[in-house]
DNA sequence: CAGGATCTAAACACGC
DNA sequence: AGCGTGTTTAGATCCT
């Protein structure tokens, strides 16, 4: 099932974000060629040129190509910068988001003040006190001691800066190279280059400490802390490091998908740092009506002298900082993983294609985009604590998805055991801003809308308005999908018409979704190591996440645990059911009244007055479980029930 | 190869 | 007539 997805997401991948789905799979299917041709294209080909074009425009070809690579990524991150201004219509909330995470980061900004600073506080006290003490102690143990206190010390700056130089990154600090003032005073290193800190350091901590040379080398790297970065060694110097951004077939990557995302207003003469009609330089937002004119702008403002220079060398350090936290998260994943058995921990240099199929033809078109692709071989899906709105891609979605225009499905979610509303939840905003389609099937996404209303019931349009509000994918083509959505209500038999006061409005059977599972896949350890195991980290991580946390996944190493009992203490109150949306497998849910919110199920009970008929038909034994030869057993036997078959083909 | 699931497209019906 | 809503059919892909 996960391949069937994941292969679904491959073939739509040609199509392209502009194909749209339309014709998607048929064009597909006749020509792996131009599929072929369209994954490459489509995403990555594109950038390149774009990315020529700015190039020729700018002064310094490599501060721009930093800039490029860089400049995107954190807007993105603070910013639905990608969208289009319709889009940005259709979303409601952006700018009050924004308004409001600004806030909320003007405020943190003054905590983390305080925090630096009674840190900075605390451990020159330590090291004075170390300093004083060490003197009666063997010049060695005064030297570790120091080292340990400078570079914790140092660590604990370098993080400060890390923090800082976001909040300047974002704009959300104003700091000019040469001015700094305002509410940075008790951290005046931040407004300054990145490369002064060393000497700031030095002025603080104790001087002419060994370590120092290293930091100074590598900038903010965190070479004397980043004792964990071991897998992922920030470069030395302030070059990018975007090498690990190139897959090993010489496909584009990463960076450049995220452009297509936002190609609707980055037309052949747009610039990377021009968006919506101001400049994107860091901490600049000049309004700028037309591109000449910011041109003009880029040219006088952001020419190249000092602060420009200094700036860049900001973004570049952000963007080292995050690279390296990446690593370090990255390579802790890989010890969870690890640890829990779910892959060889041993890295793979380019993750697989999401589905390897290996006779597919769309094979080479599902190489995991760069983003995902780290010298340490793992998947780095962005966190969505991270980067929310990275356009790079949502944990828990195929790069293939990423630039599909087609289907994009992956069954494992709404199959197997992913929750929906978990990776929803988690990557809410990636779905929102970025023009990706989402990898559920439409069942799924309709369920979801579905149960994520207190009365568990939508009419049809406002099934389409949850579509449009939740995935910006789905903010074109409407007349596509629509078809679609209408299609799937009317086809399965898991959706039920109700017609109500206001009209006709769509609920979900739980039951019959339920049913709609193979059962073979959702217990069988055998068969579900092995997706897992076929699976990119990528595809894995959010559903991962979920599925650990929902306890879905003791079952895959201990099949026998599985009894009425563990299941329900194990499944229940997750995070979904409580809120929101009820995920199939975890708790089989809405299938099993007594887990379900009593007020909610009779709900759906009750509005379902007139189909009751259909209902009946549908759902052979009463809600409250009584056995029934098909779907037999209490509601929290099927749990157990939807495990077995899987249990005895294996 | 058959069967199932899913997606897309399209035709048609019905009511407002 | 146009539109929204539903239903149904057909064709396609992919996986088991």
């Amino acid at each position: 099932m996960m391949v069937e997805s994941a292969s679904e997401t491959i073939r739509s991948a040609p199509s392209g974000q502009n194909g749209v789905g339309s014709i998607s799979g048929q064009a597909d299917g006749g020509g792996g060629g131009a599929g072929a041709a369209g994954a490459g294209g489509g995403g990555a080909g594109r950038d390149p040129a774009a990315g020529a074009d700015s190039n020729g425009e700018m002064s310094p070809a490599e501060l721009l190509h930093f800039q490029q690579q860089q400049v995107p990524v954190s807007v993105a991150m603070m910013s639905p910068q990608m969208l289009t201004p319709q889009q940005m219509q259709q979303i409601l909330s952006p700018p009050q988001l924004q308004a409001l995470l600004q806030q909320q980061q003007a405020l943190m900004l003054q905590q983390l003040q305080e925090y630096y600073k009674k840190q900075q506080e605390q451990l020159h006290l330590q090291l004075l006190t170390q300093q004083q003490a060490g003197k009666q102690q063997p010049k060695e143990a005064l030297g570790n001691k120091q080292l340990a206190f400078q570079q914790q010390l140092l660590q604990m700056q370098q993080l400060q800066q890390q923090h800082l130089l976001n909040l300047q990154r974002q704009g959300l600090v104003s700091l000019q190279p040469s001015q700094a003032s305002g509410p940075l005073q008790t951290l005046p290193q931040a407004a300054v280059c990145p490369t002064d800190l060393p000497q700031l350091w030095k002025g603080e901590g104790a001087p002419g400490q060994p370590a120092e040379d290293s930091v100074k080398q590598e900038g903010l790297d965190l070479t004397g802390s980043a004792t964990t970065a071991t897998s992922f060694a920030a470069p030395p110097k302030v070059s990018p490091p975007l090498s690990h951004h190139t897959l090993p077939n010489g496909q584009p990557t990463v960076l450049t998908p995220r452009r297509d995302s936002s190609s609707h207003e980055e037309t052949p003469g747009s610039h990377p740092l021009y968006g919506h009609g101001e400049c994107k330089w860091p901490g600049c937002e000049t309004l700028c009506e037309d591109l000449g004119q910011f041109i003009k702008h880029l040219n006088t403002e952001h020419a190249l002298d000092d602060r420009s220079t200094a700036q860049c060398r900001v973004q570049m350090q952000v963007v080292q900082q995050l690279e390296i936290q990446l690593a370090k998260e990255s390579e802790r994943l890989q010890a969870m993983m690890a640890h829990l058995h779910m892959r060889p921990s041993e890295p793979k240099p380019f993750s697989q294609p999401l589905n390897p199929v290996p006779g597919s033809s769309s094979f080479s078109k599902v190489t995991v985009s760069a983003a995902d692709s780290f010298p340490d071989g793992l998947v780095h899906p962005p966190t969505s604590a991270a980067a929310p709105v990275t356009p790079l891609r949502p944990p828990g979605l195929s790069s293939a998805s990423l630039h599909s225009g087609g289907p994009a499905r992956r069954r494992s979610s709404d199959k197997f055991c992913s929750p929906i509303s978990s990776e929803l939840a988690q990557n809410h905003e990636f779905y929102k801003n970025a023009d990706v389609r989402p990898p559920f099937t439409y069942a799924s996404l309709i369920r979801q809308a579905i149960l994520e209303t207190p009365d568990r019931q939508l009419t049809l349009n406002e099934i389409y308005n949850w579509f449009t509000r939740m995935f910006a994918y789905f903010r074109r083509n409407t007349a596509t999908w629509k078809n679609a959505v209408r299609h799937n209500l009317s086809l399965h038999k898991c959706f039920v018409r109700v017609e109500n006061v206001k009209g006709a409005v769509w609920t979900v059977d739980e039951r019959e979704y339920q049913k709609r599972r193979p059962p073979k896949m959702t217990g069988s350890p055998t068969l579900v190591k092995n997706m897992i195991s076929g699976l990119s980290y990528g595809a894995l991580n959010a559903s991962y996440q979920a599925a650990l946390a929902e306890s879905s996944f003791p079952l895959l190493n201990s099949p026998g645990m599985l009894n009425p009992g563990s299941a329900s203490s194990l499944l229940p109150l997750s995070h979904d059911e409580v809120g929101a949306p009820v995920e199939p497998l975890p708790s089989n849910g809405s299938s099993s009244p007594p887990r379900l919110s009593p007020s909610q199920y009779s709900h759906q009970v009750q509005v379902k007055e007139e189909p009751a008929e259909a209902e009946e038909d549908r759902r052979p034994g009463p809600p409250l479980g009584p056995p029934n030869p098909s779907t037999a057993g209490p509601p929290e036997d099927r749990d157990l029930e939807e495990e077995l078959p899987g249990e005895e083909l294996s």
